[in-house]
DNA sequence: TTGTACGCGTTATCAA
DNA sequence: TTGATAACGCGTACAA
């Protein structure tokens, strides 16, 4: 049925190996010869069969990439980087979407073994020790975007100097009572997105040697509903804030809807800065603390090969900077007497 | 290195026909037996080849989903039900991203040859006969999605009844100079949504005795600078629309910034309904036509899954319907005297 | 320069 | 119930 390099050999009159090394360019083969295979090839419309490649050379030209598709379109956009980078590079992209800490905790363990894919590519997830110990062990090349582990080269945003920028502007443009919605966090403390920003804030205000006010932060969940929530009791409160740094794009979008609810005004009422510079971002003119996105996709794939290539490298820690988008939803404080 | 079958048929000490019958719970192997190859399998932390395994059982467990991931949300979105859909079904999902016609072509003519996947997706672009041949002869299942080929099956939403809903509720709100700004057109005119889309709307006009006027259709690229070029145009007409109708959300809301920078009111001015049902048309408070997203997905996965156990189905032609949600961008036309 | 034989890690067949 | 052995389709030493 399927034709084979056997096929190719009887209809070329050659043997096996000789295919072979038309198939893979190798040297040592009579012009001649090569044009008689090519035509064999051509004439049976034959194509290696790449499984049986794979078996071989134990490479799949396949990059895993692990990454929790839904929770933000931040992830969307960055696997989109990711993907472009990979079809450069004329890699296959095999996409493990996980939703919940089972199937992630599942990924960490089994995919490393299976050598389906010939690296792995992990976005925003954090990596536990135990499970980066493991992958070690495999050896299979991997590179963490969005996220931080000490044993692998990770590639992630000043997170720190991201919410710093966006307090600082907040401070400048005259607010004093400021709220911060931040995400949940979720897995190892010590690196994370949420916990870094919670931190810059709290440079700006040290700086402008002002005091953040505890029950001006909360909580959510990272997406709109979240933002939505949190907002609607930061607004409620007594003396309410007149400007809200929500720690994700989408979370501050559910504060001008919680803004709208409670008929306040963005930006007269109530200024909105978010964090991250999606698409619908710039659609809604919603000020936001751009992350280079594309940056990360294509950097992180390059280090990938590299390593691919190279694989005693020692793990780097790339540290990308953020940018300042000011746009409709905030403006200067003037306090209304 | 890697640990086979052969070392866990060593250390239990049996031979690797054993092994393999454990490992694929085949019936036939003494309990007794059983246990002492897991407690190998164990102590090894064995794992089987997967590509090996491909080799023989010629499956892969993937499936291959081609798109054209970054011209719309709307195809965002639709990957992503798929990939809820083949995640629950244990299949991998390997992603072919298509950004121009030669790698179409590309993905077209290789991948149903190459036996990486054991069945493949199609969303959104229209599939020449000439490949529907090829596919056809490689034998590869495949389900189409958002678009049409008889030789497949086939899932599509009636576009020309979602044009029609759009339209008519355009009219029924008292419109009647209606703008239409369409998206290009391509591959094969005869199924084809934008054309669909188009035969919607005149069926509309037709039903309430009215004629559309030609010069209030534009043709545009599926996306917000498209939408908002062509609106530009229709909006600056000696008698200009007092609703329009956008073949994608997306070219809606380029629609809606035009308006903007005419400084005409949506929807005082002018009323503005897309298509698709994305998630930032929500955001938007945008009327649209809801095409059935998940639906699409779950069901073109279910489809091909049932394909892939019985190969010699006749294709078939499924058609979900769309829903009209009006929001905040559409109102009745009060004409000003 | 070319052909043959072996091995990759598994499943499946068949004889024991 | 089990073990040896033959595929699966290819790359590659090695011999010719």
């Amino acid at each position: 049925m399927t034709t084979t390099i056997h096929d190719v050999a009887r209809i070329a009159g050659v043997g096996i190996g000789t295919v072979s090394r038309v198939i893979n360019n190798s040297p040592g083969v009579k012009p001649a010869t090569r044009k008689r295979v090519l035509s064999a090839i051509a004439q049976l419309n034959y194509r290696p069969n790449p499984i049986a490649r794979s078996m071989i050379s134990k490479r799949t030209g396949a990059i895993g990439v692990i990454v929790p598709f839904f929770t933000r379109p931040f992830h969307t956009e960055l696997l989109r980087s990711v993907q472009v980078a990979l079809s450069r590079s004329g890699k296959e992209l095999v996409l493990y979407d996980v939703e919940t800490a089972a199937q992630r905790n599942y990924y960490f363990s089994e995919l490393p073994m299976l050598h389906r894919v010939d690296g792995l590519l992990l976005l925003s997830l954090p990596l536990d020790d135990e499970f980066a110990v493991d992958i070690k062990e495999a050896g299979i090349p991997i590179v963490l975007i969005d996220t931080y582990c000490p044993f692998f080269t990770s590639l992630i945003v000043d997170n720190i100097e991201g919410a710093y920028q966006a307090v600082k502007y907040l401070i400048e443009l005259g607010h004093r009572r400021i709220g911060f919605i931040n995400g949940v966090i979720e897995g190892n403390i010590k690196f994370n997105q949420a916990n870094d920003r919670w931190i810059g804030l709290h440079r700006a205000f040290g700086e402008a040697g002002l005091l953040f006010e505890p029950e001006f932060m909360f909580t959510s969940e990272w997406n709109r509903s979240g933002g939505k929530q949190a907002a609607l009791q930061l607004l409620s409160l007594q003396k309410r804030p007149t400007a809200i740094f929500a720690a994700s794009d989408m979370q501050a979008i559910g504060v001008i809807e919680a803004a709208k609810d409670l008929h306040l005004n963005v930006p007269d009422d109530i200024s909105v800065i978010g964090f991250d510079g999606i698409e619908v971002a710039e659609l809604l003119e919603l000020s936001t603390i751009q992350q280079p996105i594309q940056k990360l996709g294509e950097l992180g794939v390059s280090k990938l090969l590299e390593i691919m290539k190279k694989p005693q490298q020692l793990p780097e820690l790339i540290r990308l900077n953020t940018t300042l988008i000011a746009r409709r939803t905030t403006r200067a404080f003037a306090s209304r007497l």
